[in-house]
DNA sequence: ACTAAGATTGAGATATAATCTCAATGGAGA
DNA sequence: TCTCCATTGAGATTATATCTCAATCTTAGT
């Protein structure tokens, strides 16, 4: 078991909860993959290799997984909601392709500290924030279009 | 007739399009509010004030206001997605109260700036963004929590 | 005015994502 | 062992949005 996993499973036993071979099945295929991924992917997936975790149990422990703050459950609008491990990924936001769906990272730490300033003047107290820049990847303009 | 639903009618027009009663009756209802407002609530606004436009209708005359720019799509998150109209309203982003839902608007052009470059750096070409701040409102803060 | 071609519409079917229900299961402590 | 209650999965349900298609308009051509 990977430390994400064993810091899922203290999270889930300090609240009292059972760490099950189903969470811990759904918990360590969230923590094996780099990339964003969504909960319907998530359960073909775990389908597929055997695991007879439901989809239920899959949405019931991304919950959990979020909660734990181990994972980030990320909008990245037109109706994705992908989910990504936290653990030695900062904050960052996303640049999404418009025609081959990809996803880029992005870090612009001037524009956290603008948006705190824009709360301020607001009288508005944040608690996150969601920001999607959309348009056409690197590949997807040197081919064409 | 207002001066958007004509710009609307010249739009419908110009692509060779009807400009019906529906489409009129949908368009008049999206300008007359100055907030944001959903599709299924436009829908209910529309019967209850005995407007026959299916909920088709609707969406789909939704779809060419925002086509024609003057009318904009905003997803909000947490699947709220919504419309505004454009005349009068610079590019804005977004304060979502996570208590009372309520949404304040705020401008920060350095941040569209800042947003102009990190795409840059990374061989994106943008053509729109999203950016939502969660949190509380001031009404939401002040009087407790 | 008549007609044909094509645009538009509404009712209801369908798709999709996520949540909910509830009976069965099973672990933990008395 | 017995009881309590957390957990689970199958399937029902909800919510939102899109699609289908027959009936109805509009318009252009005659
Ligand atoms: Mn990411
Ligand atoms: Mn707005
Ligand atoms: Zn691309
Ligand atoms: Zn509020």
């Amino acid at each position: 078991m990977n430390s994400e996993s064993l810091q899922f499973k203290n999270y889930i036993e300090s609240k009292g909860l059972l760490f099950t071979p189903e969470r811990q099945c759904v918990a360590e295929e969230v923590f094996a993959s780099h990339n964003h991924m969504d909960a319907e992917e998530l359960l073909k997936h775990l389908k597929s290799k055997g695991s007879k975790a439901s989809r239920a149990t899959v949405y019931r422990t991304l919950d959990l997984l979020v909660e734990s703050g181990l994972v980030k459950k990320i909008d990245l609008g037109e109706g994705r909601l992908v989910y990504e491990h936290t653990a030695g990924h900062p904050h960052h936001d996303h640049l999404v392709c418009l025609k081959c769906g990809s996803v880029q990272e992005f870090e612009e730490p001037l524009i956290e500290q603008l948006q705190e300033w824009a709360c301020e003047k607001a009288n508005f107290k944040p608690t996150g924030h969601s920001l999607n820049i959309y348009g056409y990847c690197r590949g997807c303009t040197t081919g064409k279009r």
